[in-house]
DNA sequence: CGGCTACATCACTACATGGCCATATGAGCG
DNA sequence: CGCTCATATGGCCATGTAGTGATGTAGCCG
């Protein structure tokens, strides 16, 4: 990894992950997960507050992981693709194995 | 993903995200994939200061990143598994996938 | 013991940012 | 036009945290 990474790439990286490292914006995500969303419905799903919301949208576009399409009145919001979900998926994978471990050495005394 | 997930879990989740949002954690880690550091190689690869750099990895060893080993005055760390590595691999494919998309849009005017 | 080394922790500052309120923008509609 | 609705943005505050210097702690050595 990170012997041919420059300072700039590293940035680039850790404020990807920083992104992530928000549960309000991972709800925001999952939310999406199963097709675009309107801000209102977002708001519904996510219980945030508007401006709060839209900012983290806005966050959330110019990173790359969503995109947006207007219509009228309405901004529909969608992931960029699902890389997301995949690196949850290996966060998850991890939070299982450490309970389990941690369950493992519980059960041994 | 979410629907299912409890905000204990969206907390955990994210709380490792952020652990992984931070240049000089990205940089720890790094340093640390081809094995072993004590605290003092640690400074000299990351160029991070003692208190800093210790601050660092104990928050990465209290999430799980991080394996300690204490020997005589020295402590050596190394890394707890590579699902790090992967989920940088996959943040580095979308920063890849977005400049060659950034790529295609200037070369088509 | 006393001193040295490696690391951890404390106290503090500077800065970023999440959340909220108020307000602006911009699209539809009468 | 003026009104209303959906969204974006600016200002503000509170909190979190990266970085730094000083101090604490623990293991080695004379």
């Amino acid at each position: 990894m990170a012997n041919t990474m420059t300072p700039e790439l590293l940035r680039l990286v850790a404020s990807r992950f920083k992104a992530l490292g928000e549960p309000a914006r991972l709800r925001i995500l999952s939310a999406l997960r199963d097709g675009e969303q309107t801000v209102t419905e977002l708001m519904d799903e996510t219980g945030l507050g508007q401006a709060n919301l839209s900012k983290h949208l806005q966050m959330l576009h110019g990173i790359g992981f969503v995109e947006r399409r207007k219509n009228g009145l309405f901004v529909h919001y969608r992931l960029a693709d699902r890389d997301v979900f995949r690196l949850c998926d290996i966060m998850c994978g991890r939070l299982e194995a450490q309970v389990a471990a941690r369950r493992r050495v519980l059960a041994a005394r």
